[in-house]
DNA sequence: AGCACGCCGACT
DNA sequence: GTCGGCGTGCTC
């Protein structure tokens, strides 16, 4: 029997499958890890079998599976077809896509070992490391071996011989349970009246390790070893859990009875595609609930996906307080073992309700009754990693291989899903509530005008004062961690560039580094500048590090937090101070300000509108009104200040009148006019190659495409583009079936060392 | 992605 | 004559 295995390797040269012989003692299945070798020197590598048969086209010497890696497979066959067609989609080697379908420590790694082949010849002190073996693990206190190994190697005296293992490290604790036998027959014996004692209490209780026991029942260490050697205690191994307790002290109240989403209820019986637009956190809340519940009934599991970590431990806390049911929070912030761990559990079935970010969104999870996908417009659920899969789509493919529902949560949805609920595709559960906002647009050029402060108007100064003086708690929101975006000279007028992507450098103060904020490239800050060498350095573009200096001198007595990462426990911390009173002012981005919300903050201020209106995508407009949308959600009767530039843009004029309806009719407009989503699919497709060859390439490449394909379509390029350091088409076109195209083209370079990366999910394209 | 092989220049 | 740097091509 043969094994078509495919290799845990993401190059596209090895993307195709391999078959090795399966020997006559290994059970092999469809969808298990499996250990080969692999290349010349036969490096034992992971591989997973797509395929188990009886022949095998491959001509040359078919190798045999060293080593079978689990007793039950870890992968579904509809896991397997969802990867393929994620392949396809994305064209991209389909160990990428594994990869996501399996955790990290589930891998292998790959470990070194010396043999010894011939003794005699060998350098006395690096046999004595061995220690009567003929094979040792390379640790490093071979290092200053290193010029003794090399030689004797090439003397065939020694060998390096290489495995891969997995990497979970499992941790096992020693616990005492009480041996009923011996209890039962000698318990008479024991003269000790503590050692009865504490028998009497142990008895019947599950095992405790040690420590539980000593500062439970104030006997001694020595005491309970010598139980366990006269037999009256028994030790147990358990595997001990690194999973740990994470919740939020979010105050949850009870949720109001709302007669229209008992409405959408019936009508989730009757279908099976849904865009839920929401009005409000609670209504979400309610929402969310109730859901869960009708797939309670079911007996079916509840998939919710979140945009980001905060919104994740957000949902996680209001799940946890309703039901009692076993929920599990996925999230790249946890360990790799704890990840692991889960995804032991998650083969067993053993959560009813599974919330994650899209990391772990492709997990072999079963009996699925919903997917529901919160704030489906976030640009997170498209990746722009290989695989550069667009989840809304990837998820619509699952649900319907699942039979499973699917609900599109969303304030303020993607035009195209939008689209798709108007022509009936997916049935729209919306209700129009007005909620009285009180909203003021500060026109940021009168107050320059004015000159007042360009990071918090004269309006805003007023309107947070008035809210700090009750007590109360203000949030502002920036979408920009560092100190400011760029640094030019004031001499020569040139700006601090990325050497590698020649793009302005954010100035971060704290570290004194400049940062590129597409590579991440950093440098420490020059005092002059690097041209024409004079000091005087301006900073452009305000950051949340300069906010907070100019509102910690604004306000002195207040506290100030700013909310950078997306961590677990700065969360935490911010909503704990928001609830006892000892946060005055947040500052945080966009993304994270959706997590938040708390009747304590009683006034938003969007301190730059702009920032994302001027944002170079396709779909900054529809970030920004998406920004808006969250934002009013922050705090029940919050008061908004909006700073502005633009004061009179459509987006800003549509969020007031609560009218995403004439939003998405103009938004459509522009998107008609420039040629992009959802109207024409935008692709970029990236060439890595020689120099003097990779223009020639991109050229072929774009003459294929044209020739096949002649209506309704743009092809511009080939141009280099500096950030990704290849060069570039970019694919304008209405053709639902160019996957097949671009496949065509991926198997044509497939196995020369030219690299080509198609990317039709680009956030990046303006 | 690694790894081995082979060509070629530099140094013993 | 030998070493090693790097370009090329293969992996069941």
């Amino acid at each position: 029997m043969y094994a078509h295995v495919i290799i845990d390797n993401p190059s596209s040269q090895v993307d195709i499958e391999f078959d090795y012989l399966i020997p006559r003692s290994f059970n092999v299945l469809v969808g298990m890890r499996v250990k080969v070798p692999f290349g010349p020197s036969n490096k034992p590598t992971l591989g997973i079998v797509l395929e188990v048969s009886n022949e095998t086209i491959y001509q040359g010497n078919v190798k045999e599976i060293l080593e079978v890696l689990d007793k039950e497979p870890i992968l579904n066959t509809e896991s397997i077809e969802i990867a393929k067609y994620i392949k396809k989609e994305t064209i991209c080697p389909i160990s990428r896509v594994l990869n996501l379908m399996i955790p990290h420590a589930k891998r292998l790694k790959t470990v070194l070992y010396l043999q010894i082949l011939n003794g005699n010849n060998l350098d006395a002190n690096l046999l004595k490391e061995f220690k009567g073996e003929t094979i040792c693990k390379y640790t490093p206190r071979f290092d200053k071996y290193e010029a003794v190994i090399k030689k004797a190697i090439e003397n065939n005296d020694l060998k390096i011989i290489k495995d891969a293992v997995e990497k979970k490290t499992k941790k096992w604790i020693k616990k005492y349970i009480v041996n009923l036998e011996q209890y039962n027959l000698f318990f008479d014996e024991l003269k000790n009246i503590d050692a009865k004692n504490l028998l009497m209490d142990l008895k019947g209780l599950d095992p405790l390790t040690i420590d539980e026991i000593i500062s439970n029942y104030g006997v001694s260490e020595y005491l309970i070893k010598k139980l366990h050697k006269t037999n009256y205690l028994k030790e147990v191994y358990e595997l001990s859990s690194k999973i740990k307790e994470r919740t939020l002290s979010i105050k949850i109240n009870d949720l109001p009875k709302i007669d229209y989403i008992n409405k959408y209820m019936d009508k989730y019986l009757e279908f099976n595609k849904f865009l839920y637009l929401c009005n409000s956190k609670t209504e979400e809340q309610v929402f969310i609930k109730e859901l869960i519940d009708k797939n309670n009934l079911e007996k079916k599991n509840t998939l919710i996906i979140v945009p980001d970590i905060l919104r994740g431990y957000e949902l996680y806390t209001l799940i946890k307080r309703l039901f009692n049911n076993s929920v599990c929070n996925l999230n790249s912030s946890l360990s790799e073992n704890e990840i692991d761990e889960y995804y032991d559990l998650i083969l067993n079935n053993e959560f009813e309700i599974i919330i994650t970010t899209p990391a772990y969104s492709l997990w072999p999870y079963q009996n699925i009754g919903c997917i529901l996908m919160i704030d489906q417009e976030s640009s997170n659920y498209r990746n722009d990693q290989s695989p550069r899969y667009d989840l809304n789509l990837v998820m619509d493919k699952i649900a319907s291989l699942k039979q499973s529902k699917l609900v599109y949560h969303s304030y303020c949805p993607l035009l195209s899903t939008y689209t798709l609920s108007m022509l009936d595709k997916i049935t729209l559960l919306s209700t129009k509530v007005d909620l009285e906002k009180d909203i003021t647009i500060v026109n940021m050029m009168e107050a320059l005008r004015r000159n007042e402060s360009l990071l918090i108007s004269n309006t805003l100064k007023e309107k947070m004062d008035s809210v700090l003086n009750k007590k109360e708690a203000v949030l502002l929101i920036l979408n920009n961690k560092g100190y400011s975006k760029s640094i030019s000279c004031r001499v020569c007028g040139s700006s601090i560039d990325c050497p590698k992507c020649k793009i302005p450098l954010q100035y971060h103060k704290e570290k004194e580094e400049l940062y590129c904020p597409a590579c991440y490239h950093k440098i420490k800050k020059p005092n002059m500048c690097p041209k024409c060498y004079s000091d005087k350095l301006s900073y452009n573009g305000f950051g949340m590090e300069q906010l907070s200096e100019v509102i910690k001198k604004m306000y002195p007595n207040k506290n100030v937090l700013t909310l950078k990462d997306s961590s677990y426990l700065d969360l935490e911390e911010v909503i704990y101070s928001l609830n006892d009173e000892s946060l005055d002012i947040l500052i945080t981005s966009d993304t994270f300000s959706r997590s938040i919300n708390s009747k304590r903050l009683k006034l938003v201020g969007i301190v730059n509108l702009d920032v994302v209106l001027n944002t170079p995508s396709f779909d900054a407009n529809h970030q920004a009104y998406s920004m808006l949308q969250h934002a009013k959600e922050i705090g029940k009767d919050i008061e908004m200040v909006i700073q502005t530039y633009s004061p009179k843009h459509y987006v800003l004029k549509n969020f007031i009148l609560n009218n995403y309806d004439e939003y998405y009719f103009v938004e459509l407009n522009n998107r008609k006019s420039l040629q992009v989503e959802p109207l024409y699919e935008v692709n970029r497709i990236l060439v890595q190659a020689d120099y003097n060859e990779v223009f020639k390439v991109a050229n072929n490449i774009k003459k294929t495409i044209l020739n096949i394909i002649k209506e309704d379509i743009f092809v511009i390029g080939p141009s280099y583009n500096f950030k990704e350091k290849k060069v570039q088409l970019i694919v304008k076109h209405k053709n639902k079936n160019i996957s097949n195209l671009y496949m065509h083209i991926y198997e044509l370079y497939q196995k020369t060392n030219i690299k080509i990366i198609f990317d039709r999910y680009s956030k990046n394209i303006s």
